[in-house]
DNA sequence: GATGCATCGTGAATTCTGGCACAAGACTGT
DNA sequence: ACAGTCTTGTGCCAGAATTCACGATGCATC
């Protein structure tokens, strides 16, 4: 049986929020809870988590516990994924410096640049490479999963890369689409796109005639 | 004639691949040529922007550059969007100095924190300002955005406070699900989401013996 | 100007998705 | 024991979304 994309997609939504129950000693929850958290109808949690087996109790709701064990043995994050990052610019840095990956399943482990001036530097406790050493570093260390976080003009490049060097996933946070071998999953972090999304639904700013 | 949300979230995406094919000289394109960039049917793309008039000729494709100012027009990103940027921890500063929006229809105006030693601190230009200005200084600035990078425990304070100031739009890079009034547009940012979705699809991490 | 090819916009057909509503089961309190 | 209240999992179906397929049109070439 096959699983739509669109219900795998809800099921890190549904991870983060059990996480955060099970993070504020809540130890059962019901669908209609986490619906009106989400923002959810309860009858599309039901069916969705019906996918993968029968996690609840009737007139009781999910054993928050049991759920989050679940979810992450379906989302395959119970053991860590190690992720290279490719770009050592602000947001790489910030990537790397960020501390909301290990709790969740992912483990930061190189970085790559392509400025010498930024190779060696070290963030997050990882020096940075020289990028022409991803088709090296990364079989050695048995790296699948990425994040690109290099100017649009190079995450082609990069994307390219990666898959040679054996990645079969990217998480592209440069705001331009890749095109990627069939199997290889892309997702794409563009926060212009989230805020052009917004504003469709907003009235139309009107330029201020003192600033411009 | 309600337009679904579904179209709304791709046409950014439309945008975005149009104003590079622009940046690079081309000024036609097809239906079909931009499916193949985007891995998205060339059908979809047409009933999509059939939604809001008839952009192209038959025989001939689409003008780059009328097209992208009609989606600038319909997605309402012809005049600049001013934004406030609440937290400025690694992320929050990458934002501040980030360059990618300004040639997208935003412009970054404020940022703010609530640590001491981070107020008075001057990122991409500005200064950090103390959170509990918000209320004040994005009525002042007329600012109906907001990207929220601060800790998930914080993120709800910080968007009740944003909408009591007023802001119509929230982008929010805390892992966490935030409840807004009826009316407030809500974007989330979270890379481990886009994770899941991937390791979803690919075969569980063994764990290495050696390095745990 | 006629032919061949390319492309759009769109009605029809198909596939997908979400929600309703209910049987079955679980718990509570008397 | 039993009534009352919850909640799950799911069959069904309406509506949404996507794709198909085609008429109409534009352009290039000969």
């Amino acid at each position: 049986m096959e699983i739509p994309d669109i219900v795998v997609g809800r099921l890190p939504i549904y991870l983060r929020a059990l996480s955060h129950l099970e993070s504020i000693g809540q130890t059962v929850t019901s669908s209609h809870e986490m619906g009106n958290a989400l923002g959810i109808s309860s009858a599309q949690i039901r069916k969705d988590l019906s996918h993968f087996g029968e996690f609840g109790k009737q007139g009781t709701g999910y054993q928050v516990k049991y759920l989050v064990d679940q979810l992450r043995r379906i989302l395959k994050v119970g053991a860590d994924w190690d992720i290279a990052i490719v770009g050592a610019g602000d947001l790489g840095r910030a990537l790397a410096n960020y501390n909301g990956f290990a709790d969740r399943g992912f483990r930061i482990r190189a970085i790559f640049d392509s400025d010498p001036r930024r190779i060696g530097q070290t963030h997050g406790g990882h020096v940075v490479q020289d990028a022409r050493d991803i088709g090296r570093v990364l079989p050695e260390l048995g790296i699948r999963l990425a994040m690109v976080a290099v100017p649009a003009a190079a995450a082609q490049l990069v994307a390219d890369h990666l898959v040679a060097a054996g990645v079969q996933g990217i998480l592209n946070y440069a705001p331009i689409n890749i095109l990627v071998p069939e199997g290889v999953q892309v997702q794409y972090i563009d926060p212009v796109v989230h805020l052009q999304r917004m504003t469709f639904y907003l009235e139309a700013p009107t330029p201020n005639p003192v600033t411009g």
